[in-house]
DNA sequence: CGAGTGCTTGATGGCAATCAAACACCGTGG
DNA sequence: CCACGGTGTTTGATTGCCATCAAGCACTCG
């Protein structure tokens, strides 16, 4: 049984050892998702949120000519469902792009943090507001950004999230399609591969099989138009809640 | 003193009264802003949140070139700049788009509501996972959909929000200019005339003056491709934070 | 009355969609 | 061993939605 990843909750306090047992012990077993398959499919009841442990992930909506459109793009550590939480049955599908390991835990378990352990729930609180953030920054970049700044956003964004649990600066392995990619950027597959070309003949990136190495940071994040963002840690209202 | 709208906070559970005039102490004086002057500029120290009391504002984030990509369109009871709470200074700026009143509430009772009254808390987090899903849907409208679908969706939106805070049904007055609606939809004002008046044409929506009467809601909701959704109201988990 | 703001309409152009087809890779099976 | 289908990537040709540029109109206000 392999560790829970927690850096989700850590991001913005540090919690006391109670705590952290606690959440610990209200995630459910490790269950293996294979490539392709939904974790939880929109109208579903809602039961659960599940915490993804190892593989990539997306969350969309279904429309009803049988499209999807990617919303969110999950890496290990996140949290998938929570948005659902405010309806009876999903609003979201939850799809597994890789094969992924999650853990669920149940609605219950989640009134217990807030009556047992608030500065637990304040945390989680944070951390979907910082979720509201990057679904802003994906909005900004779809109303607005010509295609390969989208781009652009996007795989820094991943970029600084697979660093934050522990990942090598600078590489990322990518193991979406360019189809899954226009799905997220809202563009298509045909273009998608144009600019990649692009920013890969401009040296923004390299290629090599599924790995893309970030060439240059600086230079990606000024096409990119997003700026990099200070997270709070440890804030004063948070604390005097342990008090 | 008016009244604090209190639609947000009592949409998920029934706050008992304990909860509801904790909450209510917790905001500081009504506060007068003019059209077009911002609420809270990015960039700013996060000390507060805001309550809109009336009026209607949005967040935006402005760019290095100094436009602004307006990202949520905010109607009277809802609560302002809470996704910065996971930031040291604003990720967004808040801007009134009609003369508004606000109230504020500072960092420190947002602690005192997690740690005393965790059914608040509660409500306080579902209410985050809702603006979530809102998001998920300008996302979703922005990413894939023609203009005139967007359009229709926004209107709706606002539309069903107005509703829910006890406004007319069919009908919603207007404040916003086309060029406004054209930065919340990442269209050009001109663009935005042109969809507008083929609405019109088409007998979706009728004009007079700034009220826009939505005069087929059934047709204008299967053109806009956005479900109408069921939010959750008491659920078990919630209630058992109270026992 | 002139300036300012917002709405409307027309002409032109560009970014990305669409349509179409090759090409590379891989596991399977004859 | 190679033929084969399936999946994913790459390239070219054409089309269309919406941006851009430009200008006229309506209304308000000092």
């Amino acid at each position: 049984m392999s560790d829970i990843p927690m850096q989700r909750l850590t991001e913005f306090a540090e919690p006391n050892a109670n705590d952290l047992a606690l959440f610990r012990s209200l995630f459910g077993p490790e269950e293996r998702i294979s490539r392709r398959r939904d974790i939880r499919t929109q109208g579903d009841p809602v039961q659960e949120i599940f915490l993804l442990s190892s593989g990539w992930a997306v969350s969309c909506f279904d429309s009803r000519g049988g499209e999807r459109q990617i919303l969110k793009l999950h890496t290990p550590g996140d949290v998938l469902g929570a948005p659902s939480l405010a309806m009876e049955t999903a609003a979201e599908t939850l799809v597994a792009m890789t094969e992924v390991t999650i853990r669920a835990m149940p609605l219950s378990a989640i009134g217990r943090i807030f009556k047992e352990a608030p500065s637990l729930a304040a945390s989680l609180f944070i951390s979907a507001q910082q979720e509201r953030i990057f679904l802003m920054e994906r909005l900004a970049s779809l109303g607005r950004m010509p295609a390969i700044k989208r781009l652009a956003a996007l795989l820094l964004h991943v970029h600084d999230r697979l660093v934050h649990i522990g990942r090598e600066r600078g590489v990322v392995e990518w193991p979406l399609t360019q189809a899954d990619l226009a799905d997220i950027l809202g563009l298509t597959n045909v273009h998608v591969n144009r600019i990649m070309r692009s920013l890969d003949q401009q040296g923004f990136i390299k290629r090599k099989g599924s790995t893309v190495i970030l060439s240059d940071l600086v230079a990606l994040r000024r096409l990119s138009g997003v700026p990099q963002r200070k997270w709070i840690h440890g804030p004063d209202w948070l604390a005097q809640i342990a008090l």
